[in-house]
Parts: C-alpha cells; sequence; structure tokens
DNA sequence: GTCTTATGCATAATTCTCTTATGTATTGAT
DNA sequence: ATCAATACATAAGAGAATTATGCATAAGAC
C-alpha cells in the first residue's frame, strides 16, 4: 500500500477515469477493479469513496441507477458528457504534475 | 500553479531532495529554487514551508544553523546523515506511485 | 526621499481530504 | 452455524495544506 498522502486529491481523478473506462459500475466494482489495476496497491477506503461518488453526482459528472438484485441493492455510477469532458483534463493535469514534480526531484519518470 | 491537491505528502520529499542536492539553504533560498525547478510551477507557501522544515528538523532529518547578515537573520538547514538515509526512499516511493497512478489511469509516464 | 517590491522568518485560524470507526444488511463457503 | 466477502452509508477525528496575519530589513523605481 501507498503512503496514503500521496493519494490525496488523486481520488476524483482515479474515479472518472475509471467509470469512462469501464462504463457502468458499482462503487465496491470500482474498488475491486482500482485494486486490481493498482496490483493490490491502492485499497479505497469505503469512508473515501462513497462521499467522492456523491459528490461527483452533485457536481453533474455522474449519474446513477439503482438496482435490485434480490434483496440487494446496487448502485451504478455512469460517467456523464460533462464528466467525459472533464476527465481528460484531469488526467493531463496529473500528468503535468508528474512531469514537473520529476524536474524537481531530478528523476526520471522510470 | 498545479492543483494544489497533488501537491500533498510531496512536500517533505520536495524538501529533503532539494537539500541534499544543494547543501546548506534557508527557506527563501528553498522556494526560489523549487519556483525555478519547476519552471514556475510549484510555489512553495510560507505556511507550509517553515512549519515542514521545523517538523523535519524536530525528527533530526535536518539541522539548522542561524546566521547574522548584517541585521537581518537566516537559518540555515542542512540535511543530517538520517535525512540522506530516508530521501532515496521518499524518492522511489513517489516513482513506485507514479507508476501505480500510471497503471491505473491507463497512461504513459510521459 | 519615499514608496513599492523583494527578502526573511514565524504562527494561527480555517479548509479540505482522507482514515478510522461505526452501523446495517445480504450472500457464499466450510 | 459461523466467518469472510459483498454492498451501501455516515460521523468523528487526523493530517497537511491554504489563507491570513504579524514583524522586520533591503533594494529598486520614480
Amino acid at each position: 500500500m501507498h503512503s496514503p498522502e500521496l493519494l490525496k486529491g488523486t481520488l476524483q481523478t482515479i474515479l472518472l477515469k475509471v467509470l469512462k473506462d469501464n462504463g457502468k459500475m458499482y462503487g465496491y466494482e470500482i474498488t475491486q477493479r482500482v485494486k486490481e489495476l493498482s496490483d493490490g496497491r491502492i485499497l479505497l477506503t469505503e469512508g473515501a469513496l462513497y462521499p467522492a461518488l456523491h459528490k461527483l453526482e452533485a457536481e453533474g459528472l455522474l449519474q446513477t441507477e439503482t438496482v435490485h438484485m434480490g434483496k440487494r441493492v446496487r448502485k451504478y455510477y455512469t460517467i456523464t458528457p460533462a464528466g467525459t469532458n472533464l476527465v481528460g483534463d484531469r488526467v493531463s493535469e496529473f500528468m503535468d504534475f508528474i512531469k514537473t514534480m520529476s524536474a524537481v526531484l531530478q528523476v526520471k519518470y522510470i
């Protein structure tokens, strides 16, 4: 697991990008997908995940659809056109950040 | 200037690495060096810088030397052996974080 | 010569984002 | 039956920064 401080500020970008790439997903599914993509290094906690999803929905970047699977409820999230417009900028911003940090730390990006 | 959230958690690493690379420096000088290295993108604020330097000193990773330049006071910081031991790990940790994030966001690191 | 900008340190109040803890409930495996 | 995994959600607290404030000297512009 990574030093959690480094993750700060990246959660929204992760959620938007994963939802853009994978289409309709529900919360728990997102945690598993991120865990898989990060090779077990990024474990999203529920206390961070759900408030973040709610916020993105309130901002109109995600939309939801509640589905009843037997007795269990799943809340599916889909990225909206506004969200799709934003995700590219967020990813670019992150890559620019990497580039800047690499210059400051005097390292080659891997 | 970058989205400030992304910087969170990187300040200590920046300070240790810059001091390791540049030897004895004082606070204001560090802000100018980081500004220069980041091409104006990372502007360290005093409210973050000074408490961070004090904390690193309290942890024995930096040591200080106060110099009176005429009527003005400068507080020089130098990295200690303990700090030197740590800085490599911190930089590696950051690079590993970049690698992980690149996998999650499905991008090539530049 | 005075006024603004740059230099130089420091702390306090506030904000933001996340972790940890708690709560509720269903499903599958042993 | 019991435990781990699945599935959602909120609240209290911690951590790291921003913003605001305070003090003071030095240099450059006009």
